[in-house]
DNA sequence: CTGAAAGCGCTAACAC
DNA sequence: GTGTTAGCGCTTTCAG
C-alpha cells in the first residue's frame, strides 16, 4: 500500500539517492550506463515521484486553483473546459473550487487553494464585493479574474464587452422591428449586469425606445428561474412588448419553456435573444439566437496571463475586453405589426 | 510574495513553534490565554496553514482525483458535479483529470495522481481494457470505477444495469406498437455498449423482431457524431424503421438535428428514445424520452465507498448496479401503421 | 560523475 | 503547558 521511494531505489541499485534524484530529473551529471540502470530498477519497481515532497523543496505545485460560482451551470462548465485544457497544456492541473456566489465561501476557498500552495488562481468574482473582499490574499498570489467585475481594480482580467454586447443585440431587434423590448433578468449586485442593464438603457434612450424589465431576484441564473419569471411575465396579457431580451441563455432556455407551455409562440409571437451562447443554444428546434461570448478566447488568455505571472512577469495587470458576437439563429424574427401596435 | 509560516509568528509570538501548531490544530495541550494570543498573531500576519508540508507527514493530502473520459460531454459533466459536492461535503477536494478515452492517457493521469499522492481516485474507465491496464497501480491506490466495465474484476464500482435499461426501453417501444426499432450507436470495444446491445437482441429475440444497427465508429458520443451517422442512414428511404433507440442522449440530439434537416418530424414520423437522461433532455421542445442513469445516486454510492475505503474500510468490494429508470417525455408515440407495413 | 548533507514547513513523540 | 527534536521524500549545493 505505501509508495516506493527514491531511498528504496537506492538501496537496490546500491548508488546514493541523489544519483537516483538526477537519473530521474534528467540532469547531465550522469553517465549514461546509470541512469539506465536506475531507470530500469524504478520502473521494476514501480516508483512515481511524490510530487508533494517535491513541492516542498521547490516551492512549486504545478497547481492551479479554478474558483466559479457554480459548476451546475453551462456557462461555467464550458468555460472550466477550455481552463483544464489550455492549463493542462502549460503543464498544470486543476484544483476545482465553487464559491457558490457567496462571499464568504469565496474568501474561504481561495485560502484553501493558498494554503495548498497553487501557483496561481483564475476565478470567476462572486459578486461586486469580491476584489475587496479578496484584496489581501490577491497580493500573495498570482490571480486572473475572468468575466469583468473588476473596473478600475489592479488585478489582471479578461472580460467580453459586455455594454456591446447589449449594445449589438439592441440594434439587431431594432433592425428587426421590435421597439418594445424586455430586458429580461436583472440582476442588483452584479457589475456585469449592471454594465448590461446600462447597455441597454443606452440603446432604448437612443431609439426612443420605453425600458421595460424583468428582475431577477436570485443572485444566480439557471433555466428554472428563468422559467418561474417568465411564468409571471406571462400571466399579464396582452403582453407589452415583441421581444425578450434575456440577460443569459440559460433565462432564455427557461423563457422558451415556459412560452411552450402558455400557448406563446417563439418566434411568431415573441423574439428571444440570449447572451453567453451556450451550446444548448444550438441544440435543433432550440435554435437561440445570442451574443456569444468568446469563452474559449476568454479561458486562454486568463491561462496566458496566468502562466506568465506565475513564471515571474512583470508590469502592469492585464486588463482584457473581448468584443462579443451576434449569432443568428432562429428565436428572432421580424416584429408583428399588429402585436406591437396593440400596446401604443 | 512568500508565505508566512510557523516559525515567523512564534518568533513574534515568543513561543517555540509547536506551540504555534498546537493553537492552530485545536490541541487541549495549551492554555487557552497563549491560544488566543498565537491565533491573533497568525490573523494579523496571514498565516495559511501550508498544506503540502502538513502532507508530508500525515501522509494524507484530502484530495481525491477524478478521471473522466472526457469533460466536455454532459454527461460526464453532471456526473462531475455530483462528485465534487460529495467529496466536498466529506472534506476532499478534487482534481480533476480526462483520459480522453485512451489508455495511455488514462495510465499516464492515473500515475499523475498518485504522484500528486491523492487519497483516493474516482475514475470512468476509458475502456475494457481500463482495469487490466491500471491493475498494479489499483493495488496502491483506493479506486472506485464509475459506469461498469469491471464485470469479474476486485475493484469497487457502481453502474447502471444497462442491460435491464435497454430492456425496459424496448418493452416500452414496443409497447407503443413499434416493431421496427434501430438501435442507434452501437460500439465496439465498450463493455456498457456491449450489454445494452445483448439487452437490445434479448428483447429483439423475445418479440420476434429483427435487430437493426446503425454503428459508431468513433470511441465517443457526441451530439455531432449523432449528427452524422443519422445523415448517413436517412440518405437510404424508405425508412426501414418506425422507431430509433440511441445509445446515450448526445447521440439522440444529433438524430433530432439531422432528422429536422431531413424533413423526418419527431415524434410524428419516427419515435426515438434515449439513454442516459442529460440536463439537455428536458429542454423545452427538444423533451426527449429516455433512460435515466441515476447520476447523483452513482456519485453519492461512489464517493461513500471511497471514503469508507481511503478511512480503512476492508472487505469484498463494493459492487453496485443501479436500476435505470424510464422517462416518459414527448419523442415517443404510438408507430404509424402505414409505415411500419411500408417494409413488412 | 557520484556521495553527503542541509533543509523545505509541518506534526508528533518525547522531555521538562 | 510548553519546548526540543526527529523526520516526511525530495532537490540542491558542496565536496570529492
Amino acid at each position: 500500500m505505501s509508495y516506493v521511494t527514491l531511498k528504496d531505489i537506492a538501496k537496490v541499485a546500491k548508488v546514493s539517492y541523489s544519483t537516483v534524484s538526477r537519473a530521474l530529473s534528467g540532469s547531465k551529471e550522469i553517465s549514461e550506463a546509470t541512469r539506465q540502470r536506475v531507470l530500469n530498477i524504478c520502473r521494476e519497481m514501480g516508483y512515481t515521484t511524490d510530487f508533494v515532497a517535491r513541492s516542498m523543496v521547490t516551492g512549486t505545485t504545478n497547481t492551479i486553483g479554478l474558483i466559479l460560482t457554480s459548476v451546475n451551470n453551462p456557462f461555467m462548465s464550458e468555460l472550466a473546459n477550455y481552463v483544464e485544457q489550455y492549463t493542462r497544456a502549460a503543464g498544470y492541473n486543476i484544483i476545482l473550487c465553487s464559491s457558490a456566489h457567496e462571499l464568504e465561501q469565496e474568501q474561504q476557498v481561495f485560502q484553501l487553494l493558498m494554503g495548498r500552495r497553487a501557483d496561481g488562481i483564475i476565478i470567476v468574482p462572486a459578486s461586486q464585493g469580491s476584489y475587496a473582499s479578496l484584496e489581501t490574499f490577491i497580493k500573495k498570489v498570482p490571480t486572473v479574474f475572468i468575466s469583468g467585475n473588476s473596473r478600475d481594480m489592479p488585478v489582471s482580467y479578461v472580460s467580453v464587452d459586455n455594454h456591446q454586447g447589449i449594445v449589438m443585440g439592441m440594434e439587431y431587434l431594432i433592425s428587426l422591428g421590435h421597439r418594445d423590448i424586455l430586458y429580461f433578468g436583472r440582476r442588483p449586485g452584479s457589475l456585469t449586469h449592471s454594465v448590461r442593464v446600462e447597455g441597454y438603457l443606452a440603446s432604448c434612450g437612443k431609439h426612443g425606445l420605453n425600458a421595460q424589465f424583468k428582475d431577477n431576484t436570485n443572485n444566480f441564473t439557471s433555466i428554472h428561474n428563468g422559467y418561474e419569471l417568465a411564468k409571471e411575465l406571462f400571466s399579464h396579457r396582452p403582453l407589452p412588448f415583441t421581444a425578450i431580451f434575456a440577460s443569459s441563455d440559460t433565462n432564455a432556455l427557461g423563457i422558451i419553456k415556459a412560452a411552450d407551455e402558455d400557448g406563446i409562440r417563439v418566434p411568431e409571437d415573441i423574439s428571444i435573444l440570449g447572451f453567453d451562447n451556450i451550446s444548448y443554444a444550438d441544440l435543433p428546434k432550440i435554435e437561440l439566437s445570442t451574443i456569444e461570448q468568446p469563452k474559449e478566447m476568454m479561458a486562454a488568455r486568463a491561462v496566458e496571463e496566468l502562466v506568465g505571472r506565475i513564471r515571474g512577469k512583470k508590469g502592469e495587470p492585464l486588463q482584457l475586453i473581448l468584443p462579443p458576437k451576434l449569432i443568428k439563429r432562429k428565436s428572432c424574427v421580424k416584429a408583428v405589426q399588429e402585436t406591437a401596435s396593440l400596446q401604443s
